[in-house]
DNA sequence: TATCAGGTAA
DNA sequence: AAAAATACCTGATA
């Protein structure tokens, strides 16, 4: 089949779903952030960027209220050739099919799922898997009892469905929340207008269906504080469930400061102090926490233990399996799930999207960047050569080991010796994924080392060297991917990671997104021409979906 | 009562 | 597919 080109535009389209954005086009930026609402990027070589759009990208957008008309004109606008009419179809099928299969509450003990569409009604009614959940049918669908709502949501996602849940939520036990407007340290406080929006898409959500979701944003821009700010605007018990303990303590700290909550309010439930109170702050290993393999995990009842009128999933993209299962028998509490990254590496996205909800709010970081509230970055990917011995070890190594041997190519030590050098006046993180080289690095280069077995105590004593600017260089491990007392930095130099995470490439970035009055800047370096070089393309491509560009120089 | 090492889990 | 980090619990030490 022959296409007629329609103009000159940066994007072809292919019958596949997949996308082509030609990077060089003068159009590029504009298009990118237009796909960036409901395409995924899953290559970005330099020159051509390949999208992906699948069912899940599409119901995000829809529960986002984004028209259909709106992304069809869009891609007219944007694509090179006449759209393929294929293409088009599966979209639309795929955008419409949210709001299809609605979900509604019927009395006390029963729902009601309503198909809007008499094609699609006996087709759900066939599927062994959904129809097991059914209860007596109605004119255009099914009665279900109230507790199957979040077995059936996730059965029906599985199958391809997404529900639309119109049921609402329990109130929970009251508890009045107020935000202060001068907080603790005397500075005056109110949401910023973001975080405002962000907690009204949460709460309002499309029409009738807020009350669960996702909200998006990047490290640094106050994801903890739009938490805070839904915990009030809903003024009911809350329960927040986070990734460490001291984690836990930030979330009570800031709670302190921005809220009239009193410390008598407020519990930790953790392997430290185990007290439930009206708003109570656990991690998910605590919640996950069992004696043996076998033993139950008896901490879970703490859903159940309080009549809780919110529950926050902070960096929602980690939680974990066994949360997943307790929340499906929760469905009728409201609940929050912030992260800085929907994508998550396992493909559980569409459990979170069933189970917690569609994504109600992101900011694209450039945004953010544009506005002052996280530091301008450069990023920079280094690629180095393998020395000749590491060359033949590389060769001779199975599939499975050969990253580590690109990933320690010792020839980055001098890099990052040169780079520092560079760097004269600024505050660097230099962060790799294997301890001995770190100690490697730590030890010819004379800096200071923070890893998983240094104690607290020295860490702390870092950290405040660091902060006061007496320490300009840490050589940190993955220590620092969640080390919320990190104090800002930034120069990172990052020696090596985690495979393909894109995770923690945007974790790591957003490390040094603090706004500050000079430039920051982030180094990636990999071996030349090894399987490391394709993980970093990985690694990267969540950021070039935000709009980060990746110079790329050869040492 | 506090702290630390050692084992286990995911 | 493998390494590192974390947090839980228990029991010993001070």
């Amino acid at each position: 089949m022959t296409q007629a080109i329609v103009d000159t535009g940066p994007l072809i389209i292919q019958s596949d779903h997949t996308f082509m954005l030609e990077t060089a086009h003068p159009r590029y930026a504009d298009c990118r952030d237009f796909l960036a609402s409901f395409a995924e990027l899953v290559k970005s070589p330099e020159f051509i960027h390949t999208y992906r759009v699948t069912p899940l990208s599409m119901w995000n957008a829809a529960a986002l209220e984004m028209s259909f008309d709106d992304i069809g004109k869009g891609l007219e606008r944007f694509s090179r050739y006449t759209l393929p009419a294929n293409v088009i179809t599966d979209m639309r099928e795929w955008h419409d099919l949210y709001g299809r299969l609605v979900l509604e509450k019927v009395s006390p003990t029963h729902l009601r799922l309503r198909v809007l569409d008499e094609v699609l009604l006996p087709r759900i009614g066939q599927i062994a898997e959904v129809n097991r959940f059914f209860g007596d049918s109605t004119a255009d669908g099914w009665l279900i009892a109230s507790g199957q709502r979040g077995d059936l949501k996730q059965a029906l996602i599985k199958a391809g469905y997404p529900i639309k849940d119109i049921c609402g939520y329990d109130a929970g036990a009251p508890l009045e929340i107020d935000l202060r407007d001068i907080d603790l340290d005397g500075q005056a406080f109110t949401l910023r207008d973001y975080q405002q929006d962000a907690v009204d898409a949460f709460y309002q959500g499309g029409r009738s269906t807020g009350g669960s979701g996702i909200i998006v944003l990047p490290c640094g821009s106050g994801k903890t504080i739009i938490g805070i700010g839904t915990a009030a605007r809903i003024s009911g018990h809350t329960l927040i469930i986070t990734t460490n303990n001291v984690s836990v303590h930030q979330w009570r700290d800031e709670l302190l400061a921005k809220t009239d909550l009193v410390a008598d309010t407020i519990g930790e439930y953790t392997g430290l102090e185990k007290t439930v109170k009206p708003v109570t702050i656990t991690t998910y290993q605590m919640l996950t926490h069992r004696r043996s393999k076998t033993a139950p995990m008896r901490n879970l009842a703490i859903f159940n233990h309080n009549s809780w009128g919110l529950i926050i999933y902070d960096e929602v993209h980690l939680l974990p399996a066994p949360v997943f299962r307790a929340t499906t028998a929760i469905q009728a509490k409201r609940r929050l799930g912030l992260t800085a990254t929907l994508v998550r590496e396992d493909g559980k996205e569409d459990d979170v999207f069933a189970l917690i909800g569609p994504k109600r709010y992101d900011v694209p970081w450039k945004t953010l960047e544009n506005r002052g509230f996280i530091a301008e970055a450069v990023c920079t990917e280094y690629r180095i050569p393998l020395p000749r011995e590491e060359e033949i070890r590389y060769a001779r190594e199975t599939k499975r080991r050969r990253y580590r041997v690109a990933a320690e190519n010792p020839l980055k030590i001098e890099l990052a010796r040169e780079l520092i050098d560079l760097h004269t006046e600024d505050h660097i993180l230099v962060i790799g994924q294997y301890i001995s080289q770190l100690e490697a690095i730590a030890e010819v280069l004379g800096h200071p080392l923070i890893t998983g077995k240094t104690k607290h105590a020295e860490r702390e004593k870092l950290y405040a060297r660091f902060k006061s600017g007496d320490l300009r260089i840490l050589i940190v491990s993955k220590v620092a991917n969640f080390a919320v007392d990190l104090p800002d930095a930034n120069v990172m130099i990052q020696i090596s990671g985690t495979y393909g995470s894109r995770q923690e490439e945007a974790q790591r970035l957003g490390r040094i997104l603090r706004p500050h009055d000079r430039r920051s800047c982030f180094y990636t370096l990999v071996s030349k021409g090894t399987d490391e070089q394709n993980f970093a393309l990985n690694r990267q491509l969540f950021l070039v979906e935000q709009g980060y560009k990746y110079h790329i120089r050869y040492y």
